[in-house]
RNA sequence: UCCCGGGUAGCUCAGCCGGCAGAGCAGGUGGCUGUUAACCACCCUGUCGGGGGUUCGAAUCCCUCCCCGGGAGCCA
């Protein structure tokens, strides 16, 4: 089978006859069967029970939650191939669907003939008949989607992106596609990888010994980006309001549970909007997701809670309901002055939040979801908006539970004069952000934004607990594979 | 990058004050007419992470490197 024609198998079964294996899908036979009806499904064999005369297969092809249960009599054809069909096999099973006579299915394949694809040779295929730690299926990366826990996952994330999408579009926000390899190095304090097609073996060098850049394919240093939302705000201010969804990179050393040096971030950038607009709309879209991800994969979701109780679905429908906690930082901190709490690190104001400050927030003050607002300006970007007290920012982080800061986000300074200062104060090339500051010179409004952690965001929902297991392929120090 | 904890059968782990390398699961074979990570019986399974050292003798003690996990910093 060619791969056009395969193509033509999911989409359309009337286009080349010749070809079509008119495979069902599982999730729709068992949505939508009914007795009697004669089905084919394709599919990966998760388990296999044989008694005296007849077996069960338990076959999984990705589309759901559920297996679908085949059921091969010692009078059927398939009683021959059995032995073949084992853990991982890949297989296409006809027959005809009927209700299941035992508990823990409503429906099953009454078998009359099954085809083997692919064999899995039981002595070698990694996924066994019983459960692996989710460290050992990290080695596997290939192989661990076939499992019931990172089906799951990758299902609630396919749900969750579908629904950043729909939350945006239904706001008539516009969704733009910002670089990836962008010329400003200056978005964020942290490292950024080098884009180059220099001769790595012998780089040509300017005065001084620094690398020439000039010689580069872009004739300057290029990026890899680290956030869209520079040139998101150039499109807010002009297309209104705006989202990006796309790949950031960062090239920290960042070893933790949390960290990932390739993730996707979404970032909405609104024109005509403040701090609190920002805010509405942080704790909307959350809510939104978290609803969204209950309607649709609520069978993923009692998964990943009877398995790995990190999660839950009674926990996501509480939150998708209550409302955010706000507290501005210095509230925060006199609320963490005066809890008595011994902490590793000091809490003054100035000194920023430690994860284990945050953590004392959201897990014992407030017992759910926290925007801090109103940073001192010292430790917040140079691009947030200065509040009238001189001291703070316009900015909020959104605090969960257990993972911390979810979201980032602030209203941006829109006075060039203001702006220009803090960018010197901070040690941004200026010279280079003139683009950046024509958008204050021409046409400036109070605009806002906020960026969420794609993968952070999964990890919440699934609760995961290493963000690693949220995403396919991930990417961190001395971590890549494929 | 720093601080802890680990690396022993395909997987999960016990063995660690030196003295014949183990269990459960998986796998194989046989049994069982409806199973649900089926069940019962028997069988197979090793570079004890790599290198070096101490010792009559090292999975066990020492040094070193690599890898994994948890926490911290940076951040989303």
């Amino acid at each position: 089978m060619t791969p056009i024609s395969k193509l033509f198998t999911l989409y359309s079964i009337h286009i080349v006859p010749e070809v079509i294996m008119q495979r069902l899908r599982i999730k729709n036979v068992l949505s939508e069967g009914h007795a009697g009806q004669p089905v084919t499904v394709c599919g990966w064999v998760r388990t296999k029970r044989e008694s005296k005369g007849i077996a069960f297969i338990a076959l999984s092809d990705g589309s759901t939650q559920d297996t679908l249960q085949l059921v091969v009599s010692e009078t059927s054809p398939a009683f021959q191939i059995l032995a073949r069909c084992n853990t991982g096999a890949a297989i296409k099973a006809a027959g005809s669907l009927k209700e299941s006579p035992a508990q823990g299915q409503k429906f099953e394949i009454e078998v009359s003939e099954i085809e083997i694809f692919g064999d899995a040779d039981p002595a070698s295929y990694p996924l066994q008949k019983k459960g692996h730690t989710l460290e050992f299926l990290r080695e596997i990366g290939h192989l661990r989607p076939r499992t019931n826990t990172f089906g799951a996952i990758f299902r609630v994330r396919n749900i969750l992106a579908e629904a950043v999408h729909e939350f945006f579009q239904g706001r008539g926000f516009i969704w733009v596609h910002t670089p990836v390899i962008t010329a400003s190095d200056c978005e964020g304090a942290g490292d950024m990888f080098t884009v180059t097609s220099l001769p790595l073996e012998s780089l040509p060098r300017a005065a001084g010994g620094v690398v020439d850049f000039s010689q580069d394919f872009f004739g300057k240093h290029a990026y890899l980006t680290v956030s869209g939302q520079l040139e998101a705000e150039f499109l807010a201010m002009s297309l209104g309001d705006v989202y990006t969804f796309g790949p950031t990179f960062r090239a920290e050393n960042s070893n933790t549970s949390r960290h990932l040096s390739e993730f996707w971030m979404i970032e909405p950038e609104m024109a005509f909007a403040d701090l609190k607009d920002d805010m509405l709309l942080a704790e909307d879209f959350f809510r939104f997701l978290c609803r969204r991800a209950l309607e649709k994969g609520e069978s993923e979701i009692a998964f990943l809670e009877k398995f790995y109780k990190n999660t839950s679905v009674a926990g996501l429908k509480d939150l998708a309901e209550k409302s955010f906690v706000h507290i501005t930082y210095t509230d925060a901190v006199r609320e963490l002055e005066k809890s008595g709490e011994k902490f590793e690190f000091p809490v003054k104001w100035g000194l920023d939040l430690q994860s284990e400050h945050e953590r004392y927030l959201t897990d014992k003050v407030f017992k759910g979801t926290v925007i801090v607002t109103d940073y001192p300006k010292e430790i917040k970007a140079f691009y947030m908006k200065m509040n009238d007290d001189g001291r703070t920012v316009a900015a909020m982080d959104v605090l969960v539970p257990k993972i911390g800061e979810i979201i980032g986000g602030s209203q941006r300074e829109e006075r060039v004069d203001v702006l220009t200062e803090r960018m010197s104060k901070s040690g941004i090339p200026v010279e280079n952000m003139q683009w950046y500051l024509d958008l204050r010179r021409f046409g400036s409004a109070p605009h806002a934004g906020f960026g969420l952690g794609f993968e952070r965001l999964v990890q919440y929902i699934t609760g995961m607990q290493n963000i690693r297991d949220v995403i396919p392929c991930p990417r961190a120090p001395r971590e890549i594979k494929f």
